[in-house]
DNA sequence: AGAGCGAGAGAACGACCGTTCTCCGCAGCG
DNA sequence: CGCTGCGGAGAACGGTCGTTCTCTCGCTCT
């Protein structure tokens, strides 16, 4: 028998691709066991519910997500050059053929109503890519409202990429961050506070 | 007996309302059916399967969208503000009680992938919605590339608004579309092009 | 008034879901 | 070699779904 971790990966991989393909609903646990090759009873002895493989996929997804940023952003130079490198990321993924969108997004859309557990899990995510903006824009010494206007890019490119299926996105996104980064830091183009 | 038309703007109410509050496929047929007070036979009548239901409620919720956006812009004076106004009209939704971020966008994430029809129901009103800010853009004298950046402000803030629940995510969307409108109108913070 | 048609209420149907249970084979141990 | 206990395969269970069917009631037309 393999080992419990070795089962929990799988397991959990497994999920990930089938609900991020087909949406976790349309997703019955028995498709689960046969991709993943892990008995019914042994997912269950694993995840006590759906629900909580769910939350579990979320997490490994989460994870996986940060590595990914951390990774794209190291190989950039400057701290500016760091940011820009958040949308390349995008770009990358948006080029993938099984893109489908954020699986945050997608999840919440459908259960986030229903299950605070979920809704949780996927506000983590959000918050921590947040953090993660926000610490880079800190870094590149731009003014704390830059982080969340640069998010807003990131996750609206999200969506209308895997919507319209037009990988551009990433870069009309990056440009746009461009712009806010560049009035931003070089304090060009800003309203004017006295009128 | 109630007129056709009747019946079907109050079956396509009540199934939008469910749907949009508890996701399409946690919402059954006969849920829709004690909402709406039309019988299932009447419902499978006017509406040959649930697939034709969503689409006709996406195409209803696109109608209502484009009216709300038509409205909140026709109430501004220059081609600036009128570019604003849409991310003011975000701003008031978001602090309605019942967002629960866009339908259009949780529909996809969640049958975007099993159903050519609804995913391209979901298309055409972001489709729609590109148009209209390409129009708004155009009659400010913004370059083209600005549009896309506008929407995707816009699609990020619904997301965000939404897992967030914070309604400020508009005033962001807005503070970065006045700098993106900003440098795009007066020439300011763009990129250097000869070098 | 009586026949006939249309529509509503809700039961029925087949499929599938999440979850649990049963049965069987197989490893380890005396 | 026989017993025991664990794990896998998949049947079973209760529930719900989308969709259809039946039954009954009330209206209309002669």
């Amino acid at each position: 028998m393999i080992d419990e971790q070795t089962a929990r990966e799988r397991v959990v991989t497994a999920a990930d691709r089938l609900f991020y393909a087909r949406g976790v609903q349309a997703v019955g646990m028995d498709a689960v066991r046969g991709e993943s090759g892990v008995s019914l009873k042994r997912i269950y002895a694993l995840f006590p519910s759906k629900e909580e493989l769910i939350v579990a996929v979320l997490r490994h997804r989460t994870d996986r997500w940060n590595a990914g940023i951390t990774d794209a952003v190291g190989g950039a130079g400057t701290p500016r050059e760091r940011l820009l490198a958040v949308f390349d990321f995008l770009a990358d993924w948006f080029r993938e053929d099984d893109f489908r969108g954020c699986a945050f997004i997608n999840v919440f859309g459908e259960l986030g109503g229903g299950s605070d557990r979920i809704a949780g899990a996927v506000r983590e995510q959000k918050e921590s890519f947040g953090r993660e903006v926000a610490g880079l824009v800190r870094a590149a010494g731009g003014p704390d409202h830059l982080a969340p206007q640069l998010v807003l890019l990131a996750e609206g490119a999200q969506t209308t990429a895997a919507i319209s299926r037009d990988p551009d996105m990433a870069g009309h996104a990056r440009a746009a961050a461009d712009t806010l980064i560049r009035c931003a830091l070089d304090d060009v183009g800003e309203p004017a506070t006295t009128a």
